[in-house]
DNA sequence: GTCTATAAGCGGATAGAC
DNA sequence: GTCTATCCGCTTATAGAC
């Protein structure tokens, strides 16, 4: 089969989960059934590997978020739609977050730079559109941030939050984090009923 | 002086920004104008040297925000107490921050419970008191990680930030991020004017 | 393309002098 | 308590046979 594409999936999982410099060029090979000089054979060395598997796993996550906020449908319901999307992708994938997470600790200047041409810059531009459309008056890139802190920090914490009080599996679930953080963009934290109103 | 002191601050701020494998006990060593052997005078080994500096950064972090919840003031003057000081504590401290995460991302389940007992668990309480008094139909556990999630976000991204469209330096700013967040808070997206109400 | 063998270097940690 | 000298394992990467 591809032997390449075998590599790339399985060291982004080794990556994701343990870091660039507790997996041994040993251990990727390990998890392909090969040998590690065979890796070389397709990369030139593991920097590459490295910087090419985060590239095969960000592959499609933000043409998916572009398509959840295109259509002409009203503002309120492509943010839904959006905030629905990010919670999924990282939910079912949530070594792509880990990986993420990585980059944006360790990554210096120029490779943040790369990764946020390559993958932040759409996905957040639209996001910016879309809050400047319904709150002309407000700082579209702190509500922006927010709204991806919103998602993205309650996927990241899902090792902590079993130990902190008032936790509840279903706290897991992307549907009910997504209605969470509609209902509080909506209203704020108080002001809401229990169920999200229209 | 003190050696084992400066061992531990010089040793938290390079593994804060480097991670632990980055680090090596030479490095460490170095930095405080020793040699790596010594280190071993102070400490049984690299893991008790790492473990030994989160705990010297950590300390007295909790109790501030403690400080700042306190106290019989109004449920939201009280918020806004606590996330003005989570804003300004870990903007004047990013490093305190950095090992939070990684720590969040690397630990085991044994070491994410001994950080929760000694260092969240307190504030995260008492956060959780606070929303269930203001919002008594809601879910504080989802409420409280959000409030969480939307100040340390907008810390954790300050290397990304810039290079999003939208920024400005003064999003840097704590008291501009913590007047952003409790206007969020308390009335959403969209209702709130540009400058928060009373 | 994959293998075995191996080079060359860095890492944590210890021994023992001072 | 700190030093120098050193051990030993593991790492990335290469050479060369198949």
């Amino acid at each position: 089969m591809d032997t390449r594409h075998n590599i790339l999936t399985a060291a982004a999982v080794l990556f994701a989960r343990n870091g660039y410099d507790k997996v041994s060029m040993r251990d990727i090979a390990g998890a392909v059934g090969i040998r590690a000089p065979a890796l070389y054979n397709h990369f030139p060395d593991k920097e590459h590997l490295y910087l090419e598997s985060i590239a095969h796993v960000l592959q499609g996550k933000a043409e998916a978020l572009a398509r959840a906020i295109a259509g002409a449908a009203p503002a309120w319901t492509r943010l839904e739609r959006y905030v629905a999307c990010l919670a999924r992708i990282f939910t079912e994938d949530p070594d792509a977050l880990r990986l993420i997470q990585r980059e944006v600790l360790n990554g210096d200047d120029a490779r943040l730079r790369t990764l946020t041409d390559q993958v932040f810059q759409t996905p957040f531009q639209d996001m910016l559109d879309l809050i400047q459309e319904l709150g002309p008056g407000r700082d579209a890139h702190l509500l922006a941030i927010s709204v991806m802190a919103l998602v993205l920090d309650h996927i990241e914490l899902a090792c902590l939050r079993p130990l902190l009080p008032g936790y509840r599996p279903e706290h897991d679930d992307p549907e009910v984090l997504a209605r969470h953080v509609c209902t509080l963009l909506r209203a704020g934290l108080v002001d809401a009923a229990p169920s999200a109103p229209r």
